[in-house]
DNA sequence: CGCGCGCTCGGG
DNA sequence: CCGAGCGCGCGA
C-alpha cells in the first residue's frame, strides 16, 4: 500500500505530501517514522491508496509509530486541513495542536508495568526445594492472580524470573496512567438546578440553533448549567468539551470536576507533568475519559461524538491565539459542534460586543439570567475621582474614599483586594536633568525599574539591568519614578497601615506552577489582610471575608488604543468587583478615575450591562469597528531590518494591488513602523486594513505566505486585542 | 590550485 | 527544516 504523509517539519517547504511504501494495516491518522533527506523523521499518514504517481523505485517505505490507536481520528485530520486552508500554514503546524507536546518530542512514554500471572495451577509446579522464593512468588500468584512484577521481586528476590524461566508464569506488559489529581477530594453533593437553570438546559437542549449564549450575572449558577450538560451527555454515551481561560483551572475548580466526575474527566492543563498530560490526552483519544476540560487548546481534544462543547468567559482575550496558526477558539469549536452536530455553549457576565450582537440579532439564541443564585445584591461601586485629589493637594495612589473604606475594613477585621494592571516599582525611570528615559536594548520600550531587585526590566522581553546610579546621558543624579506598579502601591501600603498584612500577586511573585495558588491560599486562610495584583486577581476566587475591592486606576484600560478598550473596561470591572462581598457582608468597591464622567465607567457603576451594550454598539457602528468591519494587521518582524523591509515591501505591493483592484471593501489602507518598533531584538513594521467586506482574507492570507521566508516572520492578526 | 563559506535545491 | 552540491573568493 501507499501512504500519503506530511513530514513533521513546520516550513513552507516541505509541507506537501509525500507518499511512502507502508504496511497493509497502516490507516489515516497515524504516526510514521519517514525516511526523509538523509534521516529519520515523524510523519503523519493523510490517506492511504493503492498506487502512486511517484515513480516506484524511488519510493521509500514509513513504520508505523507503535500506538494503540491512529493518534489522530478522521474529524481532527479534516479539521486539521481546514485550519490549513484558512490561515494559510504548514500542514505539520496544523497537526501538531491535535496532539500534546510530549508525544511529538517523545521524551516521554506510555508508562509501563511488568505483570505476572500464573499459567497452571498451583499443584503443577515442581519446584527444587531450595527455590524458596520461587515458591513464594507461585504461591503468592496462586492466591492473589495477576499481580505488578516489582511488587513480587520485592518480597521473594528473583523468584518470578525463575518461575519465568520454567514456563509456569507469564509476564505481560501493560499501560499504567498516571493520576494528575489523585489527592483531590471526592465529595459530591447532590445537583438541583433552580428553574432558571433548569430552564437555561431545557432551552440549550431543544433550541435548533448551534450556538447557545447563557448571559449570566456573576453568581447566577452558569457552571451548575454546564456540568448539568456534561453528565447529560455522558448518560447518552456522548463526549465533552469544557473550555475555560487558563488563569480559571484553579485546584478547586479542577477538584470540583473531579468529585462530579471522576475518571471521566481528563484535564489538559499546562500545569500538569508532561507525563500526566500525555496520559490524560490518550484517556480522552481510547475514550477511557469522555470530558475534556482545559484551556485554548483544549479544543482540539482528540475525542469522537461529542455531545456538547462548551466556553466559558467567552469574552476572555486567552481564547485567541498568538502563535501560528492564530486560530480563534471560537471558530474551531464551531466548525467542531457542526460536524459532530451539537450545541456550542456560551457563557458570560460581560459576552463580548461581537458575541452579544449575534445572539440580540438572532444567530445565537440567548438565554439571560438576571438572578444570583443567593439573592445577594451585588457590592456597592463607588466613583473616586482623582482629579479632585489632586487638587486637593493629594498626589498618592490612594484617593480619601479608599483609604476611608480601606481603614473601615482593616478595623472590621475584613480583607480587600487592590487591583492595579502594572507590577513592578515604576512603569519608568526618568532623569529629570535631561529627560533620559531607561529604554531596552532588545526592545523599543521602557524600562520597568523593581525595587524587590533593585534592578530594571524589560516586560517585553524578559531582560534584566543593573539600577542606575545616575543618568548614562548627562550624568544627572535626580532620576524619577513614573508610573506606579503594585511592588510600589504595596511599600506605600506598608507605610500608611504599618501593621497591616499586605500580599502581592502578580507575575513577579506566582513563579512556578503552584504559584497562584500558593499566594490565594495564604490569602484564602486570612493569613493576610490586603492583595495588591494585576489582572490574575481579576478571576472567579471565593474569598468570603473580602468586603472592600479598590480599582486604583480604571483609566489604564480605559484609554487603551483599542477599539475595545470600552468592553475591556467594563469587563474588568465587572469581574473584580465580584470579589467583593462573596458572604453575609455587603461588599464595597472603589474605583478611582480621572474621568468619572465616562460613559463606560457610568454603565460600569450600575452594573447596566445591556445599557453598556447599546452604547457601545452604537459607537461601533458610527466609528465602522468591528462587529461592523473587521480590522486586520498583517506584522512582519524579523531580526534584520534590511531584510525585514524587503518582505515588507513585498507583502506591501500584493496588498496595495489588492486594494486597488477592491476599494470598495476597505475602509482603511495604510503601512507603518509597529507603535513598538522593535521586540526581542526584532524590527516591526505593520500594514493595518480595515475591511467591510472579508472575502479579500484569503487573498491577504496569501500574500503573506508568500512574503514570509527564513528571517522574516509575516503574520496575520484578524481583530488584534493588541496592537503593539 | 585548493578549500571554505554562502546560497540554492531537493527530500518520496 | 537540514544536508548536499556547487560557485566564487581568497591565500600560499
Amino acid at each position: 500500500m501507499i501512504a500519503e504523509v506530511i513530514v513533521d517539519i513546520a516550513a513552507s517547504e516541505t509541507d506537501k505530501i509525500y507518499d511512502y511504501l507502508c504496511d497493509d494495516d497502516i490507516v489515516a491518522g497515524s504516526r510514521v517514522r519517514a525516511p526523509f533527506g538523509g534521516k529519520t523523521v515523524a510523519g503523519f499518514v493523510m490517506r492511504v491508496k493503492e498506487k502512486s504517481d511517484y515513480p516506484v523505485v524511488r519510493l521509500k517505505r514509513v513504520y508505523p509509530t507503535p500506538d494503540e490507536l491512529p493518534a489522530l481520528n478522521p474529524e481532527c485530520l479534516s479539521l486539521a486541513e481546514k485550519l490549513t486552508a484558512r490561515y494559510r500554514v504548514p500542514k505539520a503546524l496544523a497537526l501538531r495542536l491535535f496532539l500534546p507536546t510530549e508525544m511529538r518530542t517523545g521524551k516521554v512514554r506510555e508508562l509501563t508495568r511488568n505483570y505476572a500471572r500464573l499459567v497452571c495451577p498451583l499443584e503443577e509446579i515442581k519446584l527444587a526445594k531450595t527455590a524458596k522464593n520461587q515458591l513464594g512468588a507461585a504461591t503468592y500468584l496462586a492466591e492473589h492472580g495477576k499481580t505488578d512484577c516489582a511488587y513480587l521481586n520485592n518480597l521473594f528476590a528473583g523468584g518470578v524470573s525463575g518461575l519465568e524461566k520454567k514456563g509456569y508464569v507469564e509476564i505481560t506488559r501493560e499501560q499504567i496512567l498516571r493520576d494528575p489529581y489523585k489527592t483531590l477530594d471526592r465529595e459530591d453533593k447532590l445537583h438541583t438546578l433552580t428553574p432558571d437553570q433548569k430552564r437555561a438546559v431545557d432551552t440549550i437542549k431543544t433550541d435548533s440553533r448551534t450556538v447557545q449564549l447563557v448571559h449570566g450575572v456573576t453568581g447566577s449558577g452558569k457552571t451548575e448549567i454546564y456540568l448539568t450538560l456534561i453528565a447529560d451527555c455522558l448518560k447518552e454515551g456522548k463526549s465533552s468539551i469544557f473550555l475555560v481561560p487558563e488563569i480559571s483551572l484553579t485546584p478547586q475548580m479542577l477538584a470540583q470536576l473531579r468529585a462530579r466526575f471522576g475518571k471521566n474527566a481528563a484535564i489538559l492543563h499546562s500545569g500538569l507533568s508532561a507525563g500526566e498530560r500525555f496520559d490524560e490526552w490518550w484517556r480522552l483519544r481510547t475514550g477511557e475519559a469522555r470530558i475534556a476540560i482545559g484551556a485554548r487548546s483544549a479544543v482540539f481534544a482528540p475525542m469522537e461524538n461529542i455531545g456538547v462543547i462548551i466556553i466559558d468567559e467567552e469574552h476572555d482575550s486567552s481564547y485567541a491565539s498568538e502563535t501560528a496558526p492564530r486560530y480563534n477558539t471560537f471558530d474551531v469549536a464551531y466548525l467542531r459542534a457542526k460536524t459532530n452536530g451539537c450545541k456550542l455553549v456560551l457563557g458570560s457576565a460581560t459576552p463580548s460586543t461581537d458575541t452579544y450582537k449575534r445572539a440580540k440579532d438572532g444567530e445565537f439564541s440567548l438565554i439571560r439570567l438576571d438572578k444570583r443564585i443567593n439573592q445577594r445584591p451585588l457590592p456597592e461601586i463607588v466613583i473616586a475621582d482623582m482629579r479632585r485629589e489632586v487638587r486637593r493637594g493629594n498626589n498618592s495612589a490612594f484617593s480619601g474614599a479608599l483609604k476611608e473604606e480601606l481603614e473601615k475594613c482593616l478595623a472590621g477585621g475584613k480583607q480587600a483586594i487592590l487591583f492595579l494592571n502594572r507590577r513592578g516599582y515604576s512603569q519608568t525611570v526618568i532623569c529629570k536633568e535631561c529627560g533620559y528615559v531607561a529604554k531596552c536594548e532588545f526592545c523599543d520600550v521602557s524600562l520597568t525599574y523593581h525595587r524587590d531587585e533593585d534592578c530594571l526590566k524589560c516586560h517585553y522581553c524578559g531582560a534584566k539591568y543593573g539600577m542606575l546610579s545616575a543618568c548614562p546621558d548627562c550624568g544627572g543624579k535626580k532620576l524619577s519614578y513614573a508610573g506606579t506598579g503594585t511592588e510600589r502601591i504595596v511599600a506605600d501600603l506598608q507605610k500608611l497601615y504599618p501593621a497591616a498584612r499586605i500580599l502581592r500577586m502578580d507575575n513577579d511573585t506566582t513563579s512556578g506552577k503552584e504559584g497562584h495558588y500558593k499566594i490565594l491560599k495564604t490569602f484564602a486562610e486570612k493569613k493576610a489582610d490586603i492583595l495588591v495584583g494585576t489582572q490574575m486577581i481579576a478571576k472567579g476566587h471565593d474569598f468570603p471575608s473580602v468586603t472592600l475591592v479598590g480599582i486604583l486606576d480604571a483609566d489604564m484600560s480605559l484609554h487603551f488604543s483599542d477599539y475595545r478598550s470600552g468592553e475591556r473596561t467594563f469587563q474588568l470591572i465587572t469581574q473584580v468587583a465580584g470579589r467583593s462581598g462573596r458572604a453575609e457582608e455587603k461588599g464595597k468597591v472603589v474605583l478611582q478615575t480621572f474621568d468619572p464622567e465616562n460613559d463606560v465607567l457610568r454603565f460600569a457603576i450600575a452594573y447596566d450591562f445591556e445599557g453598556f451594550y447599546e452604547n457601545e454598539i452604537s459607537l461601533r457602528a458610527a466609528m465602522a469597528f468591528p462587529p461592523f468591519s473587521k480590522i486586520v494587521r498583517v506584522l512582519v518582524t524579523g531580526e534584520d531590518d534590511k531584510k525585514t523591509i524587503e518582505a515588507l515591501r513585498e507583502v506591501y505591493i500584493a496588498l496595495e494591488k489588492l486594494y486597488t483592484d477592491n476599494p470598495e471593501k476597505f475602509l482603511f489602507f495604510n503601512k507603518m513602523r509597529a507603535p513598538i518598533k522593535r521586540i526581542q531584538n526584532k524590527f516591526r513594521y505593520q500594514v493595518l486594513m480595515r475591511l467591510c467586506d472579508t472575502s479579500v482574507l484569503p487573498e491577504i492570507y496569501a500574500a503573506c505566505a508568500e512574503a514570509r521566508n527564513r528571517d522574516v516572520l509575516v503574520s496575520v492578526e484578524e481583530n488584534p486585542t493588541n496592537l503593539s
